[in-house]
DNA sequence: AGTATATTTGTCCATAAGTGCAAATATACT
DNA sequence: AGTATATTTGCACTTATGGACAAATATACT
C-alpha cells in the first residue's frame, strides 16, 4: 500500500498538482527555473516538491549542465497513468497563468535549451 | 481549484482509501458500524473520515433508522469518475481482510438492513 | 583554484491533520 | 419521559507538512 499512498498523498497538495499538469502541458522537459518562473513560487520550495514527486517514481529527471530536467515519467504503470488522466479533468482555466507564463519563458531558450536561470524581478 | 484539491487531499489518507473501497467493492450502502467492524478502526474514527470523505461529495447518505448508510454517490462527476477508477487498480491484497471481515458482517444482516451496532470484541 | 549559477538540503517555525476520549445528538422503543 | 443504541462532535494532544531563509552541493567556465 506504501507506493499507492505516497503517490495519493503527494496529490494533494496545489503546488504538485501545478507542477504535474505544467509538465503535462508543455511536454517537454522542463528546468527548476522554468517552472519557477511559470508557478511563481520560491525556488526552494519547487525543489522540494520536486523532490517528493520524484520520490513516487511519476517523475523523470535528466542533466544538462547545471540545470536538472524534470519531465513525466514514461514507463509509467496503470496507477500512474490513472493519475495522469485524472490531473487532466481539471479545468485549463485553474492553470492558465502558469501556461501563459511557461510560453513566455520558453521562448527565451536557445535551440531548445535553457540557457538563463530565473528572470524574476 | 477548491473542489478538486480538497477531494484530491482527501485521498491522502489510508483509513479513507479503505472506506472508498469497501464501499466499491460491496457496492451497497453500508453503516458506519459495518464500516468500523470491517477495518477494525475506532468508530469515532471512522466517523470523522467519512464526515470529510461526505464534505468533498463522493459520498451518497440516507437514513434507516439510527443507521446512517453511506455509498459511493452515483450522480459522480467526472473527476470523482476517474476517482474511483484510480482506486480501482489498487491491487485487492491490500484490503482483502477489510473485505474477509465486511462479508462476516453482512452475514448479520437480517433481510439485508443492518440491525445491530458493534460485535467487536 | 576561484567564481558564478542552478539546485538541493537543513533548520526553524507556524499551521494543518489524525488520534483518543468524553460528551452531545439523533432516533427508536417502552 | 426515560432508556438504549448509533453516530457525531468538541477538545486536548501529538505528529506530519509546508514556507522562509541560509547554507551546502554540483557543474561549468576562466
Amino acid at each position: 500500500m506504501d507506493f499507492y499512498l505516497k503517490l495519493l498523498k503527494c496529490l494533494g497538495d496545489q503546488t504538485r498538482i501545478r507542477i504535474l499538469r505544467l509538465l503535462m502541458e508543455s511536454k517537454l522537459e522542463l528546468c527548476v527555473c522554468e517552472i519557477v518562473d511559470s508557478l511563481q513560487i520560491p525556488f526552494y520550495s519547487i525543489s522540494k516538491h520536486i523532490k517528493e514527486l520524484k520520490n513516487t517514481g511519476i517523475l523523470s529527471e535528466s542533466r544538462n549542465g547545471t540545470f536538472i530536467m524534470y519531465s513525466i515519467a514514461k514507463d509509467e504503470n496503470e496507477f500512474i497513468t490513472k493519475i495522469i488522466e485524472l490531473i487532466k479533468t481539471i479545468p485549463d482555466e485553474n492553470f492558465s497563468s502558469d501556461i501563459t507564463l511557461l510560453k513566455k519563458r520558453l521562448a527565451i531558450r536557445e535551440n531548445g535549451k535553457c540557457t538563463i536561470g530565473l528572470i524574476k524581478k
